[in-house]
DNA sequence: CATTCCCGCCACCGG
DNA sequence: CCGGTGGCGGGAATG
């Protein structure tokens, strides 16, 4: 296996003058020797030396440009037979793809190799990987399927036997390890080292070094140990051990950070440039090898491109000041914090004081959920030592324990049916979300099940509840995990209110109600929202149809307007064009007197169906919005129907940002007087996937920031309370974003975020809103606004104090874009 | 030109 | 010592 396949795929990328006599000619020869054995490509069913066959083997393989212009070209000439040559090619380019280089990528590969394994193989079975079978097969260099089983080892989808063997394990240990990683990531407080990065490069670069440098050697300081090695999980160490010695290597290492990364920064994007510096900086700070820095950026993209071939992450470009940059977004399973016993991590960016993150990381009872990590030990004795408890206790042969936690995935393949659902239903499943993705790759299947805090309500396969035990939070909201399809139900109760709550009683079950559209809030709605812009995009496997989608963002008749079941997708150009003119449109009717939430919020809620992923892949195109039934409703006061696509117009969150203080601090969460951890970081997980996923993530940031606003009188009227807003969440908005959402942005309030820093801009501030803000965000630096605004930060020490800090009003606006 | 990232050389390591 | 691994970076394809 030489080279010689090279030179044959390759051909002049561009043979502008080339005519298609002289290409041809050239091409003849490189074609013949062909010696690669099998190549599909090279199996022309035609006899390769007709002039059309050599015309179709060359215009596939030019460029479309190129194509283009060359059949327009002919067209003038000879058409007739240029256009049944151009037929011939165009049916010989779906049948066969051109060779062009997409089609050797990783992660095309990567699908391929997937393919052949079940996302969740029996325990039983022996589903062993033969390196070289597989390179074979997919007929590519076995160094490419290095790089695949690599990362995917890091995930614990397949772990190392011996030479040129794997088993797989698939998806089993998938959210094990993902709980793991982002145990792991808090621990090296890559949340910081995030905001210190996108914080210097905010102050142009090198301007402030030396503050710089102490700030960074700082934060960087306490995780000395950075250099961490392979995260492993708990049963599955020895196994591999006995043949994989060396579990440092890079690409794996890599992998695990890289998705670390996406596990503990809120807005769950992380783009490029960070991570590659984080990644760097670990090892050697300060280095700013360009070199290196490629390389690693190199690597970073074989990563995210296996990652994504999984599902677990896409990319998306984030738009600054400074033009976009590449990015990639996490679409995988949302991690739950930990064990069910554990009290819930905090929210990724505050750690807890040590002894408080060994307790919560390592709760007496869950022992198997616990990775070993040098750097761990290093960090809390303590934690080591409970851990080596933990882990030396004896495992079942069967990965983990199926006991009470929520490792479905472990179950027996016995239970085939349920389990089958139940996993789907936890993890983000990724098999059905691939078919689906063909249709419309912004439904990604939410990994958890919808499930009421009420015991009653537990679907049968019950997982342990999101919710956090009452005992820990003073605040008890009910957070109800995100449906697969996109609806997000938790109901927050005021904190008052939840506070008497530690039992989620049935009384506070949400229940259906007939759909009602609500009508006005939108428009409130719109003065506070953040702007953002995600643009659609659509990577090879994701066909969009255009068409479909733009209906849907047309404002639903109001109020009396039952299911409207809109599709609020929108082809991009279609999105970028209407958005503002709908903005303008929509603000008009602002019906601000429509303040219906009074004392929780309320937040979609979903039947809990288990049924319902499955639909959504027909769905997803005909309306991302299939949520039309959902019903939502108010715990407390009464209840207030609304359809699925008033959802996005029917944000909570903007009378609840009218409320004089802002806190916008993802760091500083904890600092909050009463703060619900578990509630938080289960608002953080919701992605934009869903088509009112901006909405929804701006309504979950409020929700969670409720928490923290502790103080909100019993008053139902939010008005004055503090709010503090996750701003991550909010900055960024999926592809979905309706109308709606954009035109909120505008008028009112502005949170952006530089690739999840969060800045918050008050472009227009409503009078109610002049007033001084809080926002919690350490690094923000005080251009000299108007804004004032108080932040809180959090201190290595641990502690949290507030210091005087002027809000930072970036001109830009965040953009999330796919690509 | 910039972004992506394929390709395969070659060091390294385990057997 | 051999063959499997996989770091690494040139430079091609693509945007």
């Amino acid at each position: 296996l030489e080279g010689k396949k090279r030179k044959i795929t390759s051909r002049p990328p561009r043979a502008p003058a080339a005519t298609s006599h002289s290409v041809l000619t050239e091409i003849q020869p490189d074609c013949q020797p062909l010696t690669t054995p099998p190549k599909p490509k090279e199996i022309l069913p035609a006899d390769p030396w007709t002039p059309t066959s050599n015309l179709k083997m060359l215009i596939s393989a030019a460029s479309p440009e190129i194509r283009s212009r060359e059949q327009r070209r002919e067209l003038s000439n000879n058409s007739r037979e240029v256009l049944q040559a151009k037929h011939c090619l165009q049916v010989y380019e779906y049948e066969k793809s051109q060779p062009s280089r997409k089609e050797k990528s990783l992660g095309l590969l990567c699908h391929k190799f997937l393919a052949r394994y079940p996302d969740y193989p029996s325990t039983a079975e022996n589903n062993y990987i033969c390196l070289d079978e597989v390179a074979e097969e997919l007929n590519v260099e076995r160094r490419r399927i290095y790089d695949i089983v690599n990362v995917l080892e890091s995930l614990h989808m397949v772990s190392r036997l011996a030479k040129n063997r794997y088993a797989w394990h698939g998806r089993h240990n998938l959210s094990k390890t993902l709980q793991a990683l982002k145990k792991v990531g808090e621990e090296n407080k890559y949340t910081q080292q995030i905001q210190m990065i996108k914080k210097r490069e905010y102050e142009h670069e090198f301007d402030f070094d030396g503050e710089r440098n102490e700030e960074m050697a700082r934060s960087f300081g306490s995780n000395e140990h950075s250099e961490m090695s392979f995260v492993e999980l708990p049963g599955m160490e020895f196994r591999a051990a006995s043949v994989n010695s060396r579990k440092d290597k890079s690409l794996r290492v890599m992998s695990q950070k890289f998705v670390m990364l996406f596990l503990v920064s809120t807005p769950q994007i992380v783009s490029l440039e960070v991570a590659a510096k984080i990644l760097i900086g670990e090892d050697q700070l300060e280095d700013l090898d360009k070199s290196k820095f490629k390389t690693k950026i190199r690597r970073l993209y074989d990563i995210a491109n296996v990652l994504s071939s999984l599902e677990l992450i896409k990319k998306v470009h984030v738009t600054e000041e400074r033009g976009r940059k590449p990015a990639f977004k996490w679409t995988g399973p949302d991690v739950l914090p930990n064990v069910q016993g554990s009290c819930p991590p905090p929210i990724s960016e505050s750690i807890p004081s040590k002894e408080q993150c060994s307790k919560n990381l390592f709760p007496s009872r869950g022992k198997q959920n616990f990775t070993r990590h040098p750097s761990l030990i290093k960090l809390v004795k303590t934690i080591e030592n409970d851990r080596r408890k933990i882990q030396s206790a004896p495992t079942s042969p069967v990965k983990m324990s199926a006991s009470t936690d929520q490792n479905l995935s472990a179950l027996p393949s016995k239970m085939a049916q349920v389990p089958a659902i139940a996993k789907h239903q936890l993890e983000g499943q990724s098999k059905s979300a691939l078919e689906s993705n063909q249709l419309s790759p912004e439904v990604v299947p939410k990994p958890e099940t919808p499930r009421v805090a009420a015991p009653s309500q537990q679907p049968a396969l019950a997982q342990p509840p999101a919710v956090c035990p009452p005992s820990h939070s003073s605040v008890s909201p009910v957070i109800l995990p995100h449906t697969p399809a996109g609806v997000s139900y938790a109901i927050y109760l005021h904190p008052s209110q939840a506070h008497t709550v530690t039992t989620y009683s049935p009384s506070f079950m949400l229940q259906p109600l007939p759909c009602a559209n609500v009508t006005g809030i939108k428009s409130i709605n719109s003065k506070v929202l953040n702007k953002t812009t995600t643009e659609e995009g659509d990577n090879q496997l994701t066909t969009d149809d255009p068409t479909k989608s733009l209906t849907a963002k047309e404002r639903p008749p109001i109020k009396s307007e039952t299911s409207s079941q809109r599709c609020l997708k929108r082809s991009q150009a279609l999105q970028e064009n209407n958005l503002i003119k709908k903005c303008r449109s929509d603000e008009e009717s602002l019906d601000p007197s429509l303040t219906f939430f009074p004392s929780g919020y309320l937040i979609p809620l979903t039947q809990c169906t288990h049924g319902n992923k499955a639909g959504f892949s027909n769905k997803e195109k005909a309306g991302i919005c299939s949520l039309q039934h959902t019903t939502y409703s108010s715990p407390i006061a009464g209840v207030i129907p609304v359809t699925a696509s008033e959802l996005k117009a029917v944000n909570i969150p903007a009378f609840q940002i009218t409320p004089l203080n802002i806190m916008l601090s993802p760091t500083s969460i904890a600092a909050a007087p009463v703060l619900s951890n578990s509630c938080l970081n289960s608002s953080n997980t919701s992605s934009a996937q869903n088509p009112s996923s901006s909405v929804l993530n701006f309504t979950l940031q409020h929700i969670g920031l409720i928490p923290a606003g502790v103080q909100v009188p019993a008053n139902p009227v939010l008005q004055h309370m503090p709010v503090s807003l996750q701003s991550e969440n909010v900055s960024y908005s999926s592809e979905n974003m309706n109308l709606q959402e954009e035109k909120v942005s505008k008028n009112i309030l502005q949170l952006s975020d530089r690739d999840g820093t969060i800045i918050l801009s008050v472009p227009s501030v409503p009078k109610e809103l002049q007033e001084p803000q809080t926002v919690t965000e350490n690094f923000f630096r005080t251009p000299g606004g108007p804004n004032t605004v108080s932040s809180l930060s959090a201190n290595s020490d641990g502690t949290d104090r507030i210091s005087q800090g002027t809000l930072y009003i970036p001109q830009r606006k965040l953009e999330v874009s796919e690509d």
